[in-house]
RNA sequence: UCCAGAGUAGCUCAAUGGUAGAGCAGCCGGCUGUUAACCGGCUGGUUGCAGGUUCGAGUCCUGCCUCUGGAGCCA
């Protein structure tokens, strides 16, 4: 091993010993770290000239025989496309052919040449097949296709899917580009508790964290932490404490809601964005969540290309024309009572009724976006009364300030505030709401100590997912989705 | 949790209350620079589970389970 010193990293332990040797010594050592490189197809794809030898490792998706010679299709996720590969009779390995099958997993040594056939520029012209894994008959992906339905009940398998690769290589791409939009403004990435004790109260039910056996409420002093503790639903309130230091932060991890929610827009653990800035009212805080989701449509458009192609020809085929419309067009913004003006005007008949003081119900709120404006939405200014404690009062004494980003197809994909900022009216707020001011004592000093007008917002990322790549399903953008009764995998 | 719909071969779906079928997948053979390949043959079932009605139930009734769509809660 140490034969190749620097060069370990290319080592993989499931390719042969006596492959690399051998070409380590038809070649001369120098030239290893090139030859026991394995090619990620994606490169090879893009390849720019024939290459003479290149190593790909990966899943045969489909195999087609003529006589002499078979066609396989290897994709190894690197991308959407697979490498047509040209096996010839005779060369080493090709007396497992009847093992080749769909799934089966194989090292192959050949040369990428330009493709004789119709329908892919390159394609390998294997020298040498190594069999890693066989996949029997009972495979269950097959060429045609599936449905979600189906896919789902077989999570551990669906990453090899041409949809499920594309959805789970955009999520990552994403992920990314979360980091790069707070970086590039200078938020500070803060990881705040996911066990926490404390209730971010309106944000649903908790999940208990315990190590007491039998009666757990008996003698909640003796567990673990010497009080209930829970599954965190949100990290606004410790997110605050360090906007209230670093200025401008932002959180990205798990979050849990132990509602018995059994929606398409639902799971029980999913991954939620929540900036806090320091010195900031509810007009930066919609400004920046609008240009967040402008940010992350443009950036799917520019470096999910393939991908979001896939998408918007077998999900939604309207995807680029919204990606592109949210991008650059400007959101609507109105307030709460507009909004309620605009459905009472509207002449539409709703389900539930629209009257000022009530919740917008789902129905309001995508006739908001998806028929009066037709493009993503900000409501603000809501009525105090339904909304939590943490919101600041309004000068009106009636509304506070709050605000929800609509957007067609799923509803709200970010909801916000500016926060209390206020001692005397944060106490009043909780005392209203039922609340012990001392379970709160470090959210409250942070009125006491320096005090400045601050605001946030949070955003489920799997939303977002669904938003930008039309999949209608939060349980399809997330690898393993965990809802009321349902956690396989 | 509520409302509606669905559950039949590995997958997608047929089947007036009267012998459970097709396409695809798989297996065998043929043919072909093929690409959701093609042609022929074969294999494949406790019709979600438990009861009930009936001479006879995939089909009708009751309960339960699971899934899907919508609603509430919310991100």
């Amino acid at each position: 091993m140490r034969l190749f010193g620097a060069n370990i990293g290319f080592w993989q332990p499931w390719f042969k010993i006596g492959n690399v040797i051998r070409e380590a010594k038809l070649h001369g050592k120098e030239n290893a770290k090139i030859l026991i490189m394995r090619t990620l197809i994606k490169h090879a794809l893009a390849s720019a000239e024939p290459k003479d030898l290149v190593i790909i490792k990966g899943w045969i998706r489909t195999r087609r025989d003529s006589k002499g010679f078979s066609f396989l299709e290897i994709n190894d996720g690197s991308c959407l496309g697979s490498l047509q590969t040209v096996v010839n009779s005779g060369i080493p390995g090709y007396d497992q052919l009847h093992h080749l099958t769909t799934g089966a997993s194989v090292i192959i040594k050949g040369k990428l040449v330009a493709s004789p056939g119709s329908g892919q520029k390159w394609e390998l012209a294997a020298t040498e097949i190594e069999l890693v894994g066989t996949s029997d008959a009972a495979y269950p992906l097959q060429k045609k296709g599936h449905t979600m339905e189906f896919l789902r009940t077989i999570a551990h398998l669906r990453p090899r899917s041409n949809l499920f690769g594309a959805i789970f290589r955009t999520r990552s791409r994403l992920a990314y580009a979360v980091h790069q939009f707070f970086q590039e403004r200078d938020f500070v990435y803060v990881h705040t508790p996911i066990i926490t004790a404390s209730d971010c109260e309106g944000a649903g039910e908790m999940f208990r964290v315990t190590t007491l056996k039998g009666n757990i409420d008996e003698k909640p002093e003796a567990d673990f932490f010497g009080r209930r503790s829970y599954l965190t639903v949100s990290g606004q309130l410790e997110g605050e404490t360090f906007a209230c230091a670093l200025s401008n932060i932002y959180t990205f991890g798990p979050t849990f809601r132990a509602e018995n929610s059994n929606t398409a827009r639902h799971a029980a653990e999913f991954w939620m964005i929540e900036p806090e800035m320091a010195f900031c009212d509810l007009a930066g805080d919609m400004d920046l969540g609008e240009q967040f989701v402008k940010a992350m449509a443009q950036y799917a458009l520019e470096h999910c290309a393939e991908d979001v192609g896939l998408f918007a020809k077998f999900v939604d085929k309207g995807l680029h024309d919204r990606l592109r419309f949210v991008a650059e067009r400007p959101f609507q913004r109105v307030t709460y009572t507009e909004a309620v003006g605009i459905l009472t005007s509207c002449g539409h008949k709703f389900e539930f009724p629209v009257q000022y003081g009530l919740n917008l119900q789902s129905e309001h709120e995508r006739y908001l976006t998806e028929e009066h404006f037709k493009c993503p939405v900000t409501v603000y200014n809501y009525p105090r009364e339904i909304k939590p404690f943490y919101m600041r009062l309004n000068d009106d004494g009636k509304t506070v300030a709050a605000m929800d980003v609509l957007v067609p197809g799923i509803g709200e994909v970010i909801g916000g505030s500016q926060r209390e900022e206020r001692l005397e009216l944060l106490n009043e707020n909780l005392r209203r709401h039922n609340l012990r001011p001392e379970d709160y004592w470090w959210y409250v000093d942070l009125r006491r100590f320096g005090s400045v007008p601050h605001a946030g917002f949070g955003l489920g990322f799997e939303r977002l997912i669904m938003f930008l790549t039309g999949v209608s399903n939060i349980r399809d953008v997330i690898p393993f989705a965990r809802t009321p009764g349902s956690a396989d995998f």
